[in-house]
DNA sequence: TGTACATCAGTGAACGCGCGTTCACTGATGTAC
DNA sequence: TGTACATCAGTGAACGCGCGTTCACTGATGTAC
């Protein structure tokens, strides 16, 4: 029953408890409606404590907003990896969206939800994140047969309906329960992340008209 | 300075008053942060007054979803009037939407907020509008030349993916202040929308590893 | 190794405040006759 | 048209509660010597 940890390592320890708990009861609603003693209560501290680890809720989110982004990147190494050709990159993209959002299901609710509910902070952030999301997304396609002759312009609208799509089809996926469900979902999505190659491959070719 | 209003006419005018508080309020952060009396004093009712109209906030965000959604459809039918050919059915909708998103500003703020962060009803509320809107577009594309052998699959991809596309234009450009930003996205979503609709139309034609 | 002092995560009392909701009420408007 | 009664939107006091934040504190852990 020797104490092997030290002071900083349960620091620390708290500071991951009130991010848990943070992630856990903002679901119900919003960041914006956690109070900082709901918080406290819930990690099993006095809600004084609270202000060793962080100056406000709003810090706080923030600090979830960095988290959730991290295991986004992963998700994003995790596609840049391997040697994709088109149908790839749709089906990878697709299938590892779909694990990592269960993996990281709170993350991924939590970043759906304070997008565009969060403190004006907190949004700011996320909307960063996501942008860079979609920069690292033009960078691969770049590296993709067939884009050598698009603009940073092309790229860029491709990368941003992808991401558009992704991000659609990951909040989609969080609101249904059953499997099946789901399968149809991801099967939509990879038809429509293919739809949308195929779509930047022949657009310019297609006259205005038809 | 005789009174010209029957008494239903005023209970009206004050219903009015708190919907349109409660819409400018809730911007600030969220429906579920908004109390009810900061709604009666925004609206210059005594808080037990509200009671006469709603029975919690939450109802009141439902009477919200629908009154956001009836400008919704308003749009709808503006696009669907008229005879569009494929670059028309993504020109006009890409006008409508801005049109409305600038004159209907803080239903659609209202929408893309709940959509993720409001209440459980409202969420569910706002998530079957959508669906509805899905699926009145997806009827609209079966009236467009070269998807008569579409099967109600198809339709239901492209529309989902189109609406994806139109929620998160409508939400940039929501954020963003300046004109030529503003534009840019504009430019952008259209060239998205035709993109999609090219794509629906070759992508089953090219083969699946290419 | 032992001692004296510093650090600091967590405590607990206290504060003033805004919250949703109850209740009995008021008085202008509406209605029946 | 005039009167007596009913309706009901809005009032105002009161309640118990959870909130964020302040403050002085405790006592285990860490550090200097």
């Amino acid at each position: 029953m020797a104490e092997t940890t030290t002071r900083v390592e349960r620091k620390e320890l708290t500071r991951r408890a009130i991010l848990d708990a943070a992630l856990d009861l903002s679901a119900q609603s919003t960041l914006a409606a956690l109070s900082l003693r709901q918080v406290a209560k819930e990690v099993g501290i006095v809600p004084t404590a609270f202000y060793r680890h962080f100056d406000s809720i709003e810090a706080l989110g923030l600090a979830l907003v960095d988290e959730s982004f991290a295991s986004l990147r992963t998700m994003m190494r995790a596609i840049r990896r391997g040697d994709p050709s088109y149908a790839d990159i749709a089906d990878r993209s697709i299938t590892i969206l779909v694990e990592h959002v269960h993996h990281q299901r709170a993350h991924f609710l939590f970043i759906a939800r304070e997008r565009a509910a969060g403190p004006t902070a907190v949004r700011r952030a996320i909307r960063q994140q996501i942008e860079l999301f979609e920069q690292e997304l033009a960078i691969d396609l770049a590296g993709l047969p067939g884009t050598e002759l698009w603009s940073a312009e092309d790229l860029g609208v491709v990368s941003n309906l992808m991401v558009s799509a992704l991000v659609s089809t990951a909040e989609s996926i969080l609101t249904v329960a059953d499997p099946a469900t789901e399968r149809e979902l991801v099967a939509r999505a990879r038809t429509q992340l293919r739809m949308v190659l195929v779509g930047a491959l022949n657009w310019r070719s297609v006259p205005s008209g038809t």
